[in-house]
DNA sequence: TATTGTTATACTCTATAACTATA
DNA sequence: TATAGTTATAGAGTATAACAATA
């Protein structure tokens, strides 16, 4: 809550829109390229991505979780969909039994396959096409960057995961 | 439908990622404080800096739609939404009696700047915190050069009918 | 008691199509 | 006819809280 807080100069204003309205436009593309090619949302492509590319396909609930939705009960609906598609399986886990391991099936796998020629060209076509070589290694090192550093710093307000007892009443 | 598209590299396919994940967890940061300081979403909050921005503080609804929502209907509701909190009017425009002319009223602008501070703290310290001045200048002139390009080449399936106007006033 | 996941529920948001009014 | 905007509606998605089971 810092209120004395310099306002961002113009160059950090043009950079900081530029790249919400740039991943704004390429999300809502790819959006329509995967729901005309494989039935898919975003979540659920991204989700179906994260467990072909997991050890065996699998992957907790939880950690899927914090991946790429920010409500475990968000996630459990997507999961219900992808399974009722036949598209993951979820199975209690061996080592803790109150995990859920959730494994990309077959078929999964082969929607990812199907959808993924398209989804590349719709990403080359809107984001590469305009990079040189040398603009995208910079790019892939600034933000993998900022990741990092989005992913290490959590704002405390991203994720009341732990309760915090907040005193009911 | 190009099949025979070769996959992205592997330097492609990270910074494609970075770009989305830092889209997503960056929103998801903002959205939230805009929510608990100003009461308002995303895409509400994108509407009053455009407008805020806008010479008279004044733009059309089909214009608006262009550049933060993809649908007129979507405008319509969350015009509604910030009409009736008294953040913007609507008046019918002089010129043309179609179109209906947003304005953002004082009470916009204030919540505009009451919410803007934190906004900005948080912008500042999830994105540009771990960037040099020099990666700042790259990633802004890059990322504009793309959005540019997306702005320009329309992915012929991002809006039926409207949007085929290169017709300037 | 804390953690994992599901369920019930309520709500926000979005898009499609039909409709009105103006150009 | 084409364009600007609204409305009706229906569907997808999300989050909160309560819940059961396990650690």
């Amino acid at each position: 809550m810092t209120d004395d807080a310099p306002p961002l100069d113009g160059e950090q204003l043009g950079a900081y829109f530029a790249l919400m309205e740039v991943g704004s436009l390429l999300q809502h593309a790819v959006e329509q390229q995967l729901r005309a090619s494989g039935d898919l949302s975003w979540v659920q492509f991204q989700l179906l991505a994260r467990l072909a590319d997991a050890p065996r396909g699998s992957r907790r609930m939880t950690d899927l979780a914090d991946d790429v939705v920010y409500s475990r009960s968000g996630l459990t609906y997507q999961a219900g969909l992808l399974d009722k598609a036949g598209l993951i399986t979820r199975q209690p886990s061996t080592d803790d039994e109150r995990s859920t391991t959730v494994t990309i099936t077959g078929a999964g796998r082969a929607v990812v396959a199907r959808v993924l020629p398209g989804h590349v060209d719709v990403v080359r076509q809107l984001l590469f096409d305009p990079l040189s070589r040398h603009d995208l290694g910079t790019l892939g090192s600034v933000l993998t960057r900022v990741r990092d550093h989005m992913r290490a710093a959590p704002p405390r307000s991203a994720k009341p995961r732990s309760r915090t007892k907040p005193r009911p009443e």
